[in-house]
DNA sequence: GCCCGGCTTCGATGGTGGTCGTACTATCGA
DNA sequence: TCGATAGTACGACCACCATCGAAGCCGGGC
């Protein structure tokens, strides 16, 4: 059948209202996930799942990213091959005001290695 | 042996600065325990461990109450027969700010039923 | 001295979640 | 059309942790 061209594989997003702090925190509770986000946070601009750096397989990756993506912390598109990720950072301050900021904060601490 | 009458069981209670934000997210991670610092946010006084109200044997809520010591989140101490805690507040702003105030903003919020 | 209430310790158990490999799909470029 | 590359779906496995009940300890009050 007539497949458009530009299928455009779409990925469901969740409405920030109806993501709970549970979902949040059992996000952000992963070290590895935590990373991702960080990562995410620095690189200042969308970043595809591969260009991540992270010591799990690449379906591994993928789970951490679909739970990142349920509790409303990231969004991704597909960009050819690629699945690109952007941060929620701005929904989510309002949503849960100073959380993702202050998980962050201190994440980027302790890979400074402060602690 | 001559055990002093005010033998003051003690509690040991780490330093903050040896408290890793994973340790802290993992205490909080958990609804009984964030359920427990709720609590204690709240009432504004110390609070023994038997005036908790959680859904838990004694003895799952005595294991709470460390994880949370460990962490940092609570300080304990002995008064009598009863175990009192604190909350470490003060201390928990100053090694990761803004991360127990919008962990506790936010279960407020949702303990007010407003999602 | 004795008991009771408050909390702890211990061991067992069950569920959940992070992990992987394999096989698969989708898109792009040659 | 054929690879090659990017990511996914699935199933299995394993470790960890919240949970409990039973038994015990400790301090206070009678």
């Amino acid at each position: 059948m007539a497949r458009p061209r530009t299928a455009a594989r779409t990925v469901e997003h969740p409405d920030l209202s109806d993501v709970s702090l549970q979902q949040v925190l059992e996000a952000l509770v992963d070290p590895v996930r935590r990373g991702l986000v960080l990562q995410l946070s620095r690189a200042g601009e969308d970043k595809s799942c591969g260009t991540f750096d992270a010591p799990v397989s690449p379906s591994t990756l993928t789970h951490h990213f679909n739970v990142l993506r349920e509790a409303g912390v990231i969004r991704q598109y597909y960009q050819g091959t690629a699945k690109m990720n952007t941060l929620r950072a701005d929904e989510m301050e309002r949503r849960f005001p100073g959380l993702l900021s202050s998980v962050m904060t201190a994440a980027t601490r302790s890979a400074a290695g402060v602690a």
